[in-house]
DNA sequence: TATAAAATGTAACAAATATTACATGATATT
DNA sequence: AATATCATGTAATATTTGTTACATTTTATA
């Protein structure tokens, strides 16, 4: 794994862009290297982290658990991302849970450098509020969705966002394997129900399913469907 | 109308909090005050608005069109709290429109200025990811709410939740005069429904209607309901 | 490999919610 | 005050979605 948080990919994007040589050096020496496997937990519900992770590789889920101990996913994460900033800064315990969904690494930085580096570097200040922001747009999205959309608009719309997202794999499915029951937590429905509609995509021939993998085969129609036709 | 930014409500919340003297009394210099009745646009989804908004007293709605020209109400914002912040910081059209539910005052605050107070004020920086974080999270609760939860159960959290927020007139009903259908609009379902489960709430003893004013009889029932049971 | 356990799939049925249609009441406008 | 317009309310029916039950397939484990 990569050490220089120089050559990380995290550094590309985001906020930590805005970092000078001087920062990051200071932060290979101060950041923790973790791996994760799948099912692992990044933190959970209640804890205090105090710090934040930087996602390398992989991918992985964040959600909450509901009064039955149901599941809710609320969003996915891949590698460039943060996570676990909004408990910082509000000094408060994390109120969602981080679970890998595959092989992970990420980088832990402690809540002092995070702060010190936004009180030092007001680019990254800023580059912090914008990361914020854009987590506050989707999100603000998907509330929307989750109250206009029927299931099945709500799957076709998830399906097109999540290829955008996570790209492609060799074979032209969507790069994200997830359980079908994930797929129904994150579309806020009955796993039956998801189950149901993506056979009856299939059916229509807008998708193609092998095993765990998702292929949209006709766009067109999916964001038609996804947008009420 | 106050025209000291030292002396306003919305300096004692939030972000402005963090500002200094100085800084306040050029804030008094270059913002601009603005007064809304009822059904006033502040700022409507696709404009570009190139500042912030306060708000000092009154209360509005944020909210989106969906593709058939309904509206979905994504949250209420009352005196002291900020909007039009996340498309600044992503140097983006606005997303939602805000509209006023009742005569209100704001000040516009263009966005050099708060892009200046966040490069040289770094607890003003601090302050608005704060902010933002506060709006990420209650975003991430309705989301987690919408999916998970029936229509009436996010009726009967909703009353709650705007009691908490909005306080109680003087004959105890919540401060928060909605149609039925703005409710409906933010709880995610349709008029009818809406009205339809106002009549439950109503006959079951739980809440007590006066035209557009809701008074919550037995809080702790409609906390059972809203939990599920 | 054999077995158990979990995930996926299907279908029938039940419940929740939307839609339609219309009645009544409130509010604005002339 | 009369009228038009809009908001609210109710009920019937249609549609969507959840639940239950069970079969089949996949995955994990002894």
């Amino acid at each position: 794994m990569d050490t220089k948080c120089k050559l990380c990919i995290v550094k590309k994007l985001g906020a930590l862009h805005q970092l000078n040589t001087e920062e990051l050096n200071h932060l290979s020496g101060v950041k923790q290297e973790l791996s994760y496997n799948k099912g692992d937990v990044i933190f959970s519900e209640g804890k205090t982290i105090g710090g934040v992770f930087c996602l390398q590789d992989g991918k992985c889920k964040v959600s909450r658990l509901n009064g039955n101990g149901k599941e809710q996913i609320v969003r996915f994460i891949k590698g460039g991302d943060l996570i676990g900033y909004r408990s910082l800064f509000n000094e408060e315990p994390v109120t969602l849970s981080a679970i890998a969904l595959e092989e992970m690494n990420a980088c832990y930085i402690p809540k002092e450098e995070i702060m010190h580096l936004i009180k030092s570097n007001n680019d990254f200040a800023m580059g912090m509020l914008q990361e914020v922001c854009n987590v506050l747009k989707t999100t603000n999205d998907s509330l929307a969705k989750m109250a206009q959309k029927s299931v099945k608009e709500r799957l076709a719309d998830t399906l097109i966002q999540m290829e955008d997202t996570f790209g492609k794999t060799a074979d032209g499915a969507i790069d994200l394997k997830l359980s079908r029951e994930e797929i129904a937590s994150y579309i806020g429905t009955a796993t039956e129900s998801a189950i149901r509609l993506i056979s009856e995509l299939k059916k229509e021939g807008v998708i193609s399913v092998k095993s765990k993998y998702i292929t949209i085969k006709d766009s067109d129609r999916l964001k038609h469907i996804a947008a009420g036709f």
